[in-house]
DNA sequence: CAACATTACATGCATCCGCATCTAATGCAA
DNA sequence: TTGCATTAGATGCGGATGCATGTAATGTTG
């Protein structure tokens, strides 16, 4: 429909991003309870695999400084993740994600995955 | 990083967006008083030049229909959109931008592409 | 050490969103 | 026409977000 790429790719972006938030939202919070933010955080975690430092979970998630802590909070009062002042750095906190919250992220990434491959199948290079 | 193609478009269009919208909301905000929502539909307004029913609206903008209303009552409360109803079916609403509304989108056009632009500079195809 | 700037994280607040629901108008069947 | 389902759009409500700010700990400068 349009002829400049830029705006393409934009619009591209918008559509997608779009849907998949939607599905994820549903999916996500029917199968599991989990938020799409709640679900980056702690696969985030189950990555780092020793204690993680918030402002380190800051820089790598796309969420602000304080959505961060209150999806943290949240994580914390389902028992997916444990809050710990740093020794170090007492304004600091660690965060560590529980035997609980490693099983739930288990279960909740073949449904992530199989969301972002439904909307994405059609985006496959060859 | 990553060697899934799935995975790897989803973190770009998660990149992606995050970093726009979050420009556009500052550049669009700061400028122009705008939202991201207000321009979007401004945007469509401007390319359909004569009135418009909302509910056609609703399917050409990534927002809900209770979103779209409000945005709708915010346009209209800014002097740059009017509502009005439908004579045909008088549940309807049309809407059609005003002179003011067709200024602050040529105002606020180029720095919406400027923006773009900006983000995807990296994304030219050659 | 004292005073001040900075940093890490938490929180009050306003805003925006989507879902569910409401109202009013329309369509449709008996 | 009457009664009921459907549709268009508005709105109450709860939840999530970002900005600005608060609190406490750390660094820094004199």
């Amino acid at each position: 429909m349009d002829t400049d790429p830029v705006l393409d790719t934009w619009h591209y972006v918008l559509a997608k991003y779009a849907k998949a938030m939607c599905a994820l939202e549903r999916e996500l919070g029917d199968k599991h309870d989990l938020g799409p933010s709640e679900f980056e955080v702690l696969d985030r975690m189950v990555n780092h695999d020793s204690k993680l430092r918030v402002q380190v979970l800051c820089g790598e998630v796309h969420l602000s400084q304080s959505a961060l802590s209150r999806v943290i909070a949240r994580l914390e009062k389902a028992g997916l993740v444990e809050r710990g002042v740093c020794p170090d750095d007492r304004r600091g906190v660690f965060v560590h994600i529980t035997d609980k919250g490693r099983a739930l992220h288990a279960e909740a990434l073949p449904t992530h995955r199989a969301v972002l491959a439904e909307i994405f199948s059609d985006s496959l290079v060859s």
